[in-house]
DNA sequence: TATTGTTATACTCTATAACTATA
DNA sequence: TATAGTTATAGAGTATAACAATA
């Protein structure tokens, strides 16, 4: 028995068991992956539609939709523009604040637990590397990992 | 501007970053991520309805209607079980070993790209860790990494 | 009675195309 | 004309509940 992942397994499994989590934790508060994610995303930012789609990777249309269902909660609004009166501003409500970062401890906790079995000085590295990755990554695609939705 | 992420920041953008490009590459063959994860489990089990609605972390009607959905396409068919005439097993074809092979040769690509600007011994440390990770958090959760349907 | 799988139903999520309002 | 966003439509994906067949 092969007991050795290869770069490619390791990296989908892994992606695959931090969704799981990451949802089932939403679950617990009856939400789904891509509204906390969504919520995620709002927590430093106030994009217009059209940003949030391409930060999701969703047609317009569907982050239209998605908006409405977070709105339907109370979790977000949606704030016109001043400077363009054809565009409006997600931003988080008080409520969609306090749902994301219920859903975001528990879920810290989980990735805590997961990562446990791990000598301090190995978390780390693994921290330093996939942050390397990711950056260059970023960096690659003209994106900005750190990006504040304060323009 | 910190340039930094939390260990939880770094494994959820990597996580929706892979599952990001495994579902590009599953889109350049019109087929879904969740279908395309079916028949990545299929590749080397034959399992029933229930062990796969288990696997997939899925309710056992939203795994009849995914297979329903993949066996219309023919990428897999399902198979009578002798033993138990109330179960069957879910079985690739020919059609959907070959799908799945095309979406998983373009995505090791992405992920030998993505990984590119780690030296190499911090990729093997890399999949060393997630590795160790995995395997800790399969055994804690009683699953079998490695398992391969046979039984 | 319990279990395996399917079906009916309802909802979320998604894309495409057509539309409205504004630029 | 072009752009921002919404709406109409259609389909995939999901869970719950009820069901049929088999154990």
């Amino acid at each position: 028995m092969a007991n050795e992942l290869t770069s490619t397994d390791a990296l989908v499994q892994a992606s695959f068991l931090i969704q799981g989590m990451l949802e089932r934790r939403a679950g617990e508060h009856d939400i789904s992956l891509i509204q906390t994610r969504l919520l995620g995303i709002l927590r430093d930012r106030t994009p217009t539609i059209n940003e949030l789609a391409q930060v999701l990777g969703l047609d317009k249309s569907s982050t239209s939709g998605l908006v409405d269902r977070a709105q339907r909660r109370g979790l977000v609004r949606r704030v016109p523009s001043q400077l363009d009166r054809r565009s409006v501003r997600v931003r988080l409500t008080d409520a969609g604040r306090e749902q994301v970062q219920a859903v975001a401890a528990g879920f810290a906790g989980d990735i805590a637990t997961m990562l446990e079995p791990l000598a301090a000085e190995d978390r780390a590295a693994l921290t330093r590397y996939l942050s390397e990755m990711l950056v260059a990554h970023a960096a690659a695609h003209g994106l900005d990992l750190f990006a504040t939705g304060t323009a």
